[in-house]
DNA sequence: AAATTGGACAACCGCCGGGCT
DNA sequence: CAGCCCGGCGGTTGTCCAATT
């Protein structure tokens, strides 16, 4: 017996999504918050199936989304990303705050695959170009495009420890986080950007007048205020305090026998950014898109060997 | 000015894995 | 343990629109 279909079909509307039925469904995610989305519809009134609404919700609705205009350190970073990850976009685009894989799978379909895929393949044309961009994102806003641009970005996987609240003041010079499964310390945001700030969960719930018991919590991370280019220059290894892991994390021995050496990007830590959201990082570094580059290269190297 | 082409991206579809019963 | 539900993911399609012919 299969399963069942997610929602039947009859009776639903199709296609794009008007203004009317996007308000219904931010307004019952803003009041009932996120999931449930097989229920969604009939709830809050809507003929559409629940994934349907899932989809609109987290690739054009939700506050935190930033849309069109990806810069060409973004574009970087997605090659690199791609090059080690492959087509795993959710992966990818976890790492480009305000990204949906939906958008950044249509990017490199529609860009960079073309591009990259194809050493000779000419430049991209003006259209294409990151200035016409700029200005067609300019048009459309113009346009009153409803470009949701907000600074809160959601960092879905990752979570503080269940201490004392006092453990995750904001008091970033000690704020540590711990990646879900992984039992060690992840990021230590001491040195983020001052542009970027730790807010509690419920910052984004608050912003819908939601109060959600998450643990999770979002990073204001404000892309257009880091730059980029700022981050190619620090040394990645660097970065990393691998004497961080605490003493019964079974891949300390490993880790602390290469604590003395240049940066070996072990399978591992690769693994561990792979599948968390954030990198592990020493206090007191900047946090940077470039040592991320600096760690694909690693990954890289790492892959070829 | 109309028709055609091609790019961009929103939306859909089917599959899969985790969790629950 | 099997079956089911739910949500997530990646591939694909459909539609809109600007550029080109």
């Amino acid at each position: 017996m299969g399963r069942s279909a997610c929602c039947a079909k009859e009776g639903l509307n199709r296609g794009a999504w008007t203004a009317q039925e996007d308000k219904i469904l931010t307004e019952y995610i803003r009041i009932h918050g996120e999931g449930k989305w097989r229920n969604l519809p009939k709830r809050a009134g809507l003929k559409r199936c629940g994934k349907s609404c899932r989809l609109r919700w987290l690739n054009y609705l939700r506050p935190d989304i930033k849309r069109g205009n990806i810069s060409p350190d973004e574009e970087e970073l997605i090659i690199r990303l791609h090059k080690l990850l492959g087509n795993r976009w959710s992966l990818i685009a976890r790492r480009l705050p305000g990204r949906t894989d939906n958008e950044i799978k249509n990017y490199w379909n529609t860009n960079l695959g073309k591009r990259v895929g194809d050493p000779q393949c000419p430049a991209p044309t003006p259209k294409h170009s990151y200035e016409n961009k700029l200005k067609q994102a300019s048009k459309q806003s113009n346009l009153s495009t409803h470009v949701i641009r907000t600074k809160a970005i959601r960092c879905s996987k990752v979570f503080l420890t269940p201490q004392p609240r006092s453990q995750y003041e904001y008091d970033f010079s000690s704020m540590e986080l711990e990646a879900v499964g992984t039992g060690h310390q992840i990021l230590d945001i001491g040195q983020l950007s001052t542009n970027n700030k730790l807010v509690e969960s419920d910052t984004y719930e608050d912003n819908n007048n939601n109060h959600l018991n998450s643990l999770d919590f979002m990073m204001n991370f404000n892309m257009e205020e880091v730059c980029l280019t700022d981050l190619l220059s620090s040394d990645f290894p660097d970065m990393f305090d691998i004497t961080n892991y605490s003493d019964n994390d079974a891949r300390r021995n490993d880790l602390s026998s290469t604590s003395e050496q240049p940066l070996i990007l072990s399978e591992q830590l690769l693994q561990d950014w792979t599948t968390s959201s954030c990198v592990q990082l020493q206090p007191n570094v900047p946090t940077n898109l470039q040592s991320l580059a600096s760690l694909l290269d690693s990954g890289e190297e790492w892959l070829a060997q």
